[in-house]
DNA sequence: AGCCATGCACCG
DNA sequence: CGGTGCATGGCT
């Protein structure tokens, strides 16, 4: 394969699709994201991956081990989600990437639809359904009955949502606010572009209202060429 | 080719 | 009239 070298420029510029009918919220300024690199199977800019162990956010590389988080005084986490409108707004369905419903969910080859008791980090417990739809050829895995969750803990789109393990094995469900500089494209409404931005050797991700000035800004900072 | 966000039709 | 289940469309 001679992709090589240009990679940049064509996985730099990414559109946001728009929402037809809502809050214009346009977006003049600039938002920057530092350290991209997640990059692993079907990833999309709204769903984050979870590297941070048990602390803080501490970018380190872990060898793959999977008890790596150890200690933790929390649980291991398994995945998170940031909320799109759908999955926060209306009857409390989060759509659950399907690489992460099948890792971590009960397997529905035989049963359409599982319950799967959770509880919060405050210790409120919830009964929630994983269910699949049937879409195209495929499936979709959603999880439902997360109204409450999302009602106690006031989480709207754009929040990310949190499932771990505790160590009974029970699912632990928890929520943070993105970390400033943490992409908070769901929030963003309205066609824009987005750019990868080398900035001081520092990766910035940017969003433009054009194309042209997505890549006119990366062909600036050198990563476009 | 496939995923997923979202709209919407249908059924209660 | 509300919710389930689905289909479509946008994007990777």
């Amino acid at each position: 394969m001679a992709t090589g070298s240009s990679d940049a420029s064509d996985d730099a510029v990414r559109r946001e699709s728009a929402d037809a009918a809502g809050p214009s919220q346009r977006c003049d300024g600039l938002a920057a994201q530092r350290g991209l690199k997640d990059r692993e199977e079907g990833d999309k800019p709204k769903t984050l991956r979870g590297k941070a162990k048990g602390a803080d956010g501490k970018a380190g590389s872990s060898p793959k081990g999977k008890g790596g988080s150890g200690g933790g005084g929390g649980g291991e986490l398994l995945f998170e989600k940031m909320l799109t409108s759908s999955d926060a707004g209306g009857p409390g369905r989060v759509v659950i990437p399907k690489v992460h419903a099948l890792a971590h969910f009960p397997s529905l080859e035989k049963e359409r639809e599982r319950e799967v008791p959770a509880v919060d980090t405050a210790g409120q417990r919830y009964r929630l359904r994983f269910r699949f739809w049937v879409n195209n050829q495929s499936r979709m895995y959603v999880l439902e009955g997360c109204q409450p969750d999302e009602a106690a803990r006031r989480l709207k789109a754009g929040d990310i949502i949190t499932f771990s393990r505790g160590a009974n094995g029970a699912l632990v469900i928890g929520s943070r606010q993105p970390r400033p500089g943490e992409p908070k494209a769901v929030l963003v409404q309205g066609p824009l572009w987005a750019a990868v931005l080398n900035v001081a050797g520092e990766l910035y991700q940017a969003f433009f209202e054009s194309r042209e000035a997505a890549l006119e800004a990366a062909n600036a900072s050198g990563l476009g060429a």
